[in-house]
RNA sequence: GGGCUCGUAGUCUAGUGGUUAUGAUACCGCCCUUACAAGGCGGUGGUCACCGGUUCAAAUCCGGUCGGGCCCA
């Protein structure tokens, strides 16, 4: 048969959008009846990538499963596309930059082009047979979101968990806007390590650091309290170099006696430490010489207007010039970076909105262990990244592109004036609002500038989903998150904080960690290595029913490397299918739907049905623990070497033989085989949408708009015990040992033999002797003396 | 440096105390060819990373070592 998985595909995409398969009755109020989903919205960074064509369908496997299990499943589609990873798109699609173009212009065009990449990506998504509700999608730019988000903003307001002031933040230089801890990054760079001469050239104290442009915001030496080289000089001043200022040393544990000379410098700030340490010793005093642009401010003198690298090599050949330099290493050493651009960070003062939560950590633990990870040693994650916290959550940008705070400052006494729930969403930047100062009653008010963090949005998803059809108080807190394992501490921290503040609860009850997908050497797939494979291509190639079927083969939470070989039996898979469907069709002709059967008269009938009856237990049991891949695995093997391989070879026989035979075993085995081909083809539904979609249309099967409206298969109306199926499982075997003796024979397994002696069970032999003749098509069967099934000609 | 996780035939993988360690894929031989770019029968291939412990019994539990991955410093 020639398989045209492409045209299958096109055409049952088309049946489900039409006729709306995966809609769901929002009119039903009984809360045991939903199951809601937090999808991860995707951001619009270009194509669908193999990381993708992974973890939806893991979420897609469960929405189908549960929608067959009678659940209104609420599966929504949304796309993270506000904030940075969208301005930098944009930007790069388009050669601009947000801060050169006008902010009303650089908003359109982001829009724009986020609707563009949608439009693409939304086809990628529908080509891997989602079946997501993507009629009511959110985008997080979207008005509605501003609002809700604003809204949410403004209730952290009202809780006392949200503040603004002036203190050291992380910066990104490249990006020129405050970011917070969960965007950093560490990476090993090189670096030089300077030695320089600190105080009088009489009496050298020798300084190692990589930052010699910061020598000018230096405070204090730091040595520690047992290194005898530097015992006497505790307490005295030291004057730093060039700028003549002296700075006191002080004795803190902190200094490593290994590391350079022992002594470093304390500047404000070269890194988190100094700030540690500027905030242990808080009479130190600051000098602050690099602006919030990453610029050299007047304070450093010289290098005025400098950028950081340009700085540091002025300094560093000031330095030698000066004969102050007395040695320089080349050392790697670990450096927090912007984890959006790799650029290393600065820390300097600057006013930002941050989220109070450092005061929470024992809260949010407890609201993380109220939720039911999958698997559960992921929540160990969350756990060590909540006891690290060193910052509260800062949520204030200096870009462009995303939700605005609805916040304005007086002009007279400089206190925050927020907008009205009934304004929102708005733009303090571009919308003009009437309102007063309502502490001093001056209508001369500043807008804030500064937009949110994307995460501070993305943490209200199950809010942002909800807001359809009026969802929310229903839903919340939802069924389940599905996210990757490598954003627990990004989207499911977030999320978890929002919904403790707001709520008071977790947002919701599962959450299923993804892993991540490597190339078939287990490296990470990158543009830069080369070995990026595109899930189009595998999808053309294969079909996406063998995409999903790869995406079911690890356990959760498990990293995946991309095989071939999967793919290839994923295809095999769906060929086999349609081969035994195709046979099944013309064994039993014409048939009507198939029922399930609540009397069955012949053992071989009743066998089959005893064997689907307990893949149909094992994978109930596994779906619901989500362990598809377990569920599949059991599928796999009752399709492949219980139906295939045995009831449908007998069931060739029977109709070989109908005329012969009467038409009682037949007609039983005819109807039989129909219906174990649909609760088949049903189970695998939610792995394999298209291939069963098809086989259940083109083999009437059932009488839906589609397959993935039936039911899931559940027990059957009658009762086979596992000594039946034991006993025709020895019948079985008897057949396996015809079939060795034909082989030995270079017979075909349809050839004709004469009488045979048979060993083993004598009494099970003969009581299912008839259709072991009929399908192996041979003579009498006679006993034999030996325990063992030994099969002979008879003499 | 800390946490988590993994280590089972060439490759991938099942298996959380009980026969001779599961299956897939690849490979080899023979056979068949009237659903099947398939099928049948048989075969090569493993010191279950290593060391020690608990136990009548360990791939499985415990401790340690080595190695890979991820997260955090």
């Amino acid at each position: 048969m020639e398989l045209d998985l492409p045209n299958i595909e096109e055409k049952w995409k088309k049946h489900w959008i039409e006729n709306d398969i995966y809609r769901y009755d929002a009119s039903v109020r009984d809360r045991s009846r939903w199951f809601a989903i937090d999808t991860p919205p995707p951001t619009i960074s270009g194509k669908m990538h193999m990381g993708h064509a992974f973890s939806y369908p893991h979420q897609d496997f469960i929405a189908r499963y549960k929608r067959m299990r009678g659940f209104q499943v609420y599966y929504p589609w949304g796309f993270d596309d506000n904030g940075l990873p969208t301005e930098r798109y944009t930007e790069k699609q388009l050669g601009i930059k947000g801060e050169r173009t006008e902010l009303v212009e650089f908003i359109r065009l982001c829009t724009e082009e986020s609707n563009k990449a949608e439009a693409e990506l939304l086809k990628n998504w529908r080509d891997l047979g989602m079946s997501a509700n993507f009629g009511n999608s959110i985008r997080t730019s979207s008005d509605e979101s501003k609002r809700i988000s604003q809204k949410m903003f403004l209730d952290l307001v009202k809780k006392n968990r949200v503040y603004r002031e002036e203190a050291p933040t992380i910066r990104c230089p490249t990006c020129r806007t405050a970011i917070s801890q969960i965007e950093l990054k560490d990476q090993v760079l090189s670096a030089d390590f300077v030695y320089l001469k600190f105080g009088e050239s009489s009496k050298n104290m020798l300084i190692a650091t990589t930052r010699p442009e910061l020598i000018g915001a230096c405070i204090a030496i730091i040595v520690n309290p047992a290194d005898e080289r530097y015992r006497d000089m505790i307490g005295k001043k030291v004057k730093v170099p060039l700028y003549g200022h002296e700075v006191p040393v002080i004795a803190d544990e902190y200094a490593d006696m290994e590391k350079g000379t022992g002594a470093e410098m304390l500047c404000t700030f070269g890194d988190q430490n100094d700030l540690a340490l500027w905030r242990k010793y808080s009479n130190l005093g600051l000098r602050v010489i690099i602006d919030d642009r990453g610029r050299m401010n007047e304070l450093s003198g010289d290098l005025k207007g400098l950028s950081i690298q340009e700085a540091k090599k002025t300094m560093l050949q000031k330095l030698k010039d000066e004969g102050l330099v007395e040695k320089i290493e080349r050392i790697k050493h670990s450096v927090n970076t912007h984890e959006r651009c790799d650029t290393p960070i600065e820390i300097s003062i600057s006013k930002q909105w941050s989220v109070r939560y450092l005061d929470l950590k024992e809260e949010l633990k407890a609201t993380a262990a109220s939720v039911k990870w999958i698997p559960e040693h992921m929540k160990v994650r969350l756990d060590n990244w909540i006891e690290g916290l060193k910052w509260d959550w800062l949520i204030s940008r200096q870009r462009f592109f995303g939700v605005p705070f609805p916040v304005w400052h007086c002009k007279k006494c400089g206190k925050p004036v927020f907008a009205d729930e009934e304004q929102l969403p708005v733009d303090p930047r571009l919308d003009k609002v009437d309102l007063k100062c309502p502490h001093c009653g001056s209508s001369e008010l500043e807008p804030d500038t500064d937009i949110m963090d994307t995460w501070a949005t993305s943490s209200l998803t199950p809010r942002l989903y909800l807001g359809h059809d009026n969802l929310y108080g229903l839903l919340y807190p939802m069924d389940i998150r599905f996210q990757g394992h490598d954003i627990i501490n990004f989207w499911a921290f977030t999320t978890i904080v929002r919904s403790y503040i707001h709520d008071g609860k977790a947002p919701w009850e599962h959450i299923a960690i993804s892993g991540n997908v490597y190339d078939p050497l287990g490296q990470k797939m990158s543009k830069s290595k080369g070995n990026i494979i595109e899930p189009e291509s595998l999808i053309k190639q294969y079909g996406a029913d063998s995409v999903r079927y790869w995406a079911s083969t690890t356990i959760p939470g498990e990293d995946i490397k991309v095989k071939e070989q999967d793919f290839v039996r994923g295809r095999r898979t769906l060929i086999k299918m349609l081969n035994a469907a195709n046979l099944v069709g013309i064994i039993t002709g014409s048939q009507s739907v198939p029922t399930a059967p609540s009397e069955v008269k012949y053992p071989v009938n009743r066998w089959i049905l005893g064997k689907l009856s307990s893949v149909i237990d094992a994978c109930t049991a596994s779906m619901e623990q989500y362990q598809v891949s377990r569920a599949r695995a059991e599928l796999d093997n009752f399709f492949w070497n219980v139906f295939c391989d045995n009831y449908l070879e007998i069931a060739k026989s029977v109709n070989n033989r109908k005329e012969s035979l009467g038409h009682e075993l037949f007609a039983e085995v005819s109807k039989t085989l129909n219906f174990v081909l649909s609760q088949t083809m049903k189970m695998y539904a939610p792995v394999l949408p298209f291939i069963t979609e098809e086989i259940y249309h083109t083999h009437n099967l059932g009488l839906k708009e589609s397959i993935h409206l039936e039911q899931w298969p559940s027990k059957l109306p009658l009762e086979i015990t596992g000594q039946e199926v034991a006993e025709f499982d020895y019948a079985i075997s008897v057949i396996a040992g015809i079939r060795a003796f034909k082989t030995e024979r270079k017979l075909s397994m349809s050839a004709e033999v004469g009488d045979l002696t048979i060993g083993g069970n004598e009494k099970i032999i003969s009581a299912h002797s008839e259709i072991i003749r009929i399908s192996m098509n041979t003579g009498k069967i006679s006993p034999a003396s030996s325990q063992e099934i030994e099969v002979s000609e008879s003499q």
